[in-house]
DNA sequence: TGGGGCTTGTGAAAGTATTCACAAAGTAGG
DNA sequence: CCTACTTTGTGAATACTTTCACAAGCCCCA
């Protein structure tokens, strides 16, 4: 099977969130015009997205939302429960534990870490944090999908290290350093500043 | 002059990332081969992002670090402060406005907005929450640059349209909604969900 | 001062992604 | 059942990005 582009996943993400609302509000189909509106693209766009996972619609009529979404949540793997640990009580892993946005989505965060030993102990809404030098025991009895990376650019790297040793596969990274993992390894990376810098540079080259 | 692909740009700031720690380590040179090592790029990659706002390089031996540095700041426009505002003081505006990693870029938070009454007038590090309804009038005194957009997804398009007609020609949205803005307004959305939801594709089509 | 070794800068080629455009398949209404 | 209208699904065309490959330029040392 050929390899998805990392912008159609992306958009199906995007459309996923319009065929959810859309389904709050009562709709029953939905056409790739309309995806396309909400989702910043054009109807080609939104039909060639999905055409790479198979024919989801109906000539002349467009999408069942209910179907259509339970597709896009299938391709996109939401079909169960993922669990995640955040590496790093600070500042952004105390908001990123208390986001109440990511468990209705199946995400389920199940531990956070630090290796301040002042903080390890204390807990929020149930969650309590946990010392880092045990992540590789206590991912040894409870299976983790995902983890978060909100430590300090110097420590990224090294707390990489002990979770790919520890077993996880997947990292949803917060520090502005480039990661190195394996290749079976997958990394998604949220940046601030590059995306701050990126407005800079706009704003600075309409100027000129 | 010919439009720069937003990867480009993202490079930029990750070269620029590195040069700044060469510089610290007392290194004066740097080839395309190191800079895309440490990117995770390729050296042509590198060598055609630059040449696309000219020619930095000496032959034969690399390019300077300090001055690389200069011209990587001057295209990106980080040769100024800009201006910043964050609208949303909850969890995660709470957690950017209190982050110390954006002064030194030259992202100067100058206020943060809110609508709750009972948040307005309290204070973090000398930054005052004000009363979002202020927002235009506030901006016609202080020229604003950049706004950070961390309210709820159900306000983010109206708190944008404010934003807007008080003159805010860039925004950095942590809604997970599909802004809709004027053609001269500049948007980056951070879309957390989306990255999680990313990371959930790649462990599920890796598993089939 | 000239040659060997290295690295840049850049057209051209290859590879990806998006847009176009239209046949096919469906709906709706008489 | 037939006609007019809508919207999908998809090859082909276009646009964009990355990689290749090499001449040109510069450093260093003999
Ligand atoms: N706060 C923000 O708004 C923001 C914005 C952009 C990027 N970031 C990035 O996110 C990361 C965290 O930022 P923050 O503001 O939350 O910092 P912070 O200093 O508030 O928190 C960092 C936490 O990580 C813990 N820690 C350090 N090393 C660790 C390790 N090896 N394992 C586990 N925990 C460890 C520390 O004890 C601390 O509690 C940084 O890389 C920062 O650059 C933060
Ligand atoms: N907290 C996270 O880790 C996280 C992660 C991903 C995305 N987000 C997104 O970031 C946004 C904020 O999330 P949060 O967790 O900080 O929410 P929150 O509820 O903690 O804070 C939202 C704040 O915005 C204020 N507000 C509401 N409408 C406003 C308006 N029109 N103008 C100014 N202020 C207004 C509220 O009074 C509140 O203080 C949401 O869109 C959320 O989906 C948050």
């Amino acid at each position: 099977m050929k390899r998805i582009a990392d912008s159609t996943v992306r958009r199906l993400s995007v459309y996923l969130r319009f065929l959810e609302g859309s389904s709050q509000r009562g709709l029953t189909t939905v056409s790739s015009a309309e995806l396309a509106r909400h989702g910043g693209t054009t109807s080609a766009q939104v039909r060639k997205d999905l055409s790479f996972f198979g024919s989801f619609g109906k000539r002349g009529l467009g999408y069942s939302v209910p179907e259509l979404t339970n597709s896009i949540r299938d391709i996109l793997g939401l079909g169960r429960e993922w669990n995640v640990v955040i590496v790093g009580a600070g500042k952004i892993g105390t908001a990123l534990a208390q986001y109440d946005g990511f468990r209705p989505r199946g995400f389920h965060v199940v531990a956070v870490y630090d290796t301040d030993s002042g903080k390890v102990g204390t807990r929020w809404d149930g969650i309590v944090v946990r010392d880092f030098s045990q992540v590789a025991r206590d991912l040894a009895s409870q299976p983790i999908d995902i983890a978060v990376l909100a430590v300090p650019a110097e420590g990224a790297q090294d707390a990489v290290r002990r979770l790919v040793d520890a077993g996880v596969k997947a990292i949803l990274n917060f520090a502005p350093v480039q990661l190195k993992v394996p290749p079976d390894v997958a990394v998604r990376s949220v940046n601030m500043a590059m995306e701050l810098e990126g407005l800079s540079y706009e704003l600075s080259s309409r100027a000129r």
